[in-house]
DNA sequence: TTTTCGCCAAACAGATCTGTCTGTATGAAT
DNA sequence: ATTCATACAGACAGATCTGTTTGGCGAAAA
């Protein structure tokens, strides 16, 4: 069974990503989801045990799919490790372009929770270690002194770029913390 | 009828802005909203003719006593422009630092509703307005070559410090955020 | 062939949602 | 004393929510 394949599980998968992503998590029932899926509603809790299960599978899909178009286009950039860095900021532009760009999902997701939901929090700090720890690794590669202390000025600035040309619907504040972390790197 | 009166509106307001904050603004109910503040729900509707019309109401009040508080806390402080926009990191991490510090309503807000919502969308631009003259004055005071690209570098700025401290839990990345522009100030 | 499995459609349960309506009580203004 | 505004309690309507259940259909495996 391929890549690829449209299997009812999948077609579950694309809907709820959709819909979740467009209309918030709250606001999207499941009978919109399996309408748009094609499926019956039994087919969803087979699958998937309740809505919350689903919504952290979409979040697991959706968030190793983001990381696999990221670091592609990451390595599809030949430089020294100083010029990847910054790069990021290049790539995510390409992200805020895309006329259906919704933000991140996880900070939406934390957003739209309740203050102290541990299992979002948990979700997001599972996606964002991998990024970190390319970010620490091109850090120690070009002998930086403190490369925990880049990791935190990116966190910031990535999570700042998105959450602003969220807002603003403006994706050109990429540049803007594109700047500042070269700004700051030599 | 004085600032703090305990009018049924006010009660109202008050129920709302905490559940509404704390809980998510779809995830929370007008009846929950009514028994909270001790109201009829007939009186809810009296003042505020639907539920939209109340989360307007609210993050109109909720900015504008953001406004005040981060306003009398940067109006205690002393010193040059510079000093003073390196400041509103020390104030942002206070905020961040509040037990019950739950983000920004307006970011909040737009993460959890359908893409394109304009109507939040501009209530955010609306908000964020005050603070970005002010720093833009800041930046014509102090001579800043390009005022308008200072006011970009601290929304990138600010909005990156509230959402990574809001995610991680982490009230310090309000210094890595005012780090940043320390470096690119002088 | 018979069993098994996944999926479908649709009804169903029970709760909750927004918003309306009826009727009553209180208190201030006329 | 009468009117008016405001707020109360609570029933109500109608829709929607999550999740379960029932029964049937077709294909693959036994």
């Amino acid at each position: 069974m391929g890549r690829n394949s449209n299997t009812p599980r999948d077609r579950l998968l694309n809907a709820a990503t959709e819909l979740f992503c467009h209309n918030g998590f709250a606001a999207t029932g499941v009978d919109t989801i399996v309408h748009r899926a094609g499926t019956a509603k039994s087919t969803l809790y087979a699958h998937f045990k309740s809505k919350e299960n689903l919504i952290d599978a979409v979040l697991t899909r959706e968030g190793q799919a983001w990381r696999d178009w990221f670091f592609a286009r990451l390595n599809a950039t030949p430089g020294t490790p100083a010029h990847k860095l910054t790069a990021v900021f290049d790539i995510l532009e390409e992200w805020f372009c895309d006329p259906e760009f919704y933000g991140c999902p996880f900070i939406n997701a934390i957003s739209e929770a309740s203050s102290g939901n541990e299992r979002l929090r948990a979700a997001a700090a599972a996606h964002k270690l991998h990024t970190n720890l390319w970010m620490k690794a091109q850090a120690l590669e070009m002998g930086h002194p403190d490369p925990d202390a880049l990791v935190r000025d990116m966190t910031v600035l990535i999570d700042g770029a998105i959450v602003a040309a969220q807002v603003s619907g403006d994706p050109s504040f990429a540049r803007t913390a594109k700047q500042l972390i070269a700004h700051s790197l030599p």
